[in-house]
DNA sequence: TATGGAAATATTGTTGAACAATATTGACAT
DNA sequence: ATGTCAATATTGTTCAACAATATTTCCATA
């Protein structure tokens, strides 16, 4: 735990550690948390782990079973499917309500930019950074903090689902044109349309994780 | 705690009955919530109570302060106009992508019926009960765990607005009658009318609401 | 050899006490 | 009445303990 620590509480800190390496990969798919392992790891009491367990548990990264412990949360093709239903709702619904002079616009279109740049220098990873920020921006067009919560949420489950795949960061290139597509749909007035693309988007990238996923869990 | 365990933690089970108390209002807005007398109150420790806090503050149902404690959320206009916004995202796009046959639309029915029966019977507790369940199924109709689990978190927010008014349960009654139109056009085969209809519906109990709050808040 | 089961071990679930750090209260002097 | 400082209470976190439940080990037996 070398980061910052914002004076927030100390389970707040671990859970957001945590996540990291969640996030990144660090904890495999239905890996086991031992409470005795971590709390010498992180150097905190179980009681103030247990805490954070909770919350991640509560954010769907971990699972928790009876007496047993709790585990990173294996993504299954059932959760791959919800995700992106809920994306269509959310992402689609903020476009087709989106204001064309709403500040984020210049953020999805700074993120194209940066996505183009990232994929013709082949920095895989960054394509996918980039990919992130403009599809957090287009949540940010409905203005509605808890739907950003929410949607960080729904982030951080998918980044698990990535993790279970052999070359991730390849899937995010062939999307970056169709970014580029939506943003300018929108700075155009047209966010019926802006919303349409990106269910088609959507839809697109639902089918290649499921069918990459699909390939992950044969091997 | 008198209720069924399930054999769930300590701390979920906790956080429910605590939840309970909040959304019924016998813990008002603003009210600090000390570890020692709850921990007394429940009959369980200091550790498990501070889980459920922390679960509960994460819901929005109550506000952590460094140091100084938990207090029960009092509700903003700020809030009250985000949990609307999300509201019409979610429920607005349910409706909007709703099939005709979806076995939720069999429980709006229900709902709508209820609350007629209710409404005649002057049981406004009743109505209000009836109106939650006409929305949860109208979030069900677009089949996402996720969005279900969501949509439970913003409506208790909600609910702890409720308990700022004076008479909260009259506020339904008004809506009843739109729910019935709102069901009839999904069974007819028209969710985007059901969407817009439901939109007006929200945008119309959101000034309500806020108009109410702004009376309670004077007081 | 394989299998079933019982004892031994490890892990989680929960508690209570302890103590440092911070916030609140109260007394006192001005 | 007001500002200051000590006294008190509360939260933040840890630790040690123990019951309850899982897992492993080991042995007897078919």
């Amino acid at each position: 735990m070398t980061e910052d620590d914002e004076g927030l509480p100390l389970a707040d800190r671990l859970a957001r550690h945590i996540r990291t390496l969640l996030i990144s990969g660090e904890l495999a798919p239905g890996q086991r948390l031992s409470e005795a392992a971590f709390s010498e790891r992180f150097d905190v009491s179980r009681n103030s782990l247990r805490e954070a367990f909770r919350l991640l548990t509560k954010d769907g990264l971990l699972r928790h079973e009876a007496n047993r412990g709790v585990f990173v949360t294996v993504p299954s093709m059932a959760s791959v499917i919800d995700i992106y239903r809920v994306r269509r709702m959310l992402e689609c619904g903020a476009l087709r309500q989106a204001w064309q002079q709403h500040p984020a616009i210049r953020v999805m279109r700074q993120a194209v930019a940066d996505g183009q740049k990232k994929r013709d220098a082949g920095d895989w990873v960054g394509v996918g950074s980039a990919n992130m920020v403009f599809h957090t921006a287009i949540i940010d067009l409905s203005d509605s903090a808890r739907l950003t919560e929410f949607y960080e949420r729904i982030s951080a489950e998918l980044r698990l689902c990535f993790g279970l795949l052999n070359d991730p960061e390849h899937l995010h290139s062939p999307f970056v044109d169709m970014n580029d597509a939506i943003v300018t749909l929108v700075e155009q007035g047209k966010p019926a349309e802006a919303a349409t693309q990106m269910e088609t988007y959507l839809n697109l990238a639902e089918r290649t994780m499921l069918k990459a996923l699909e390939r992950a869990e044969q091997a």
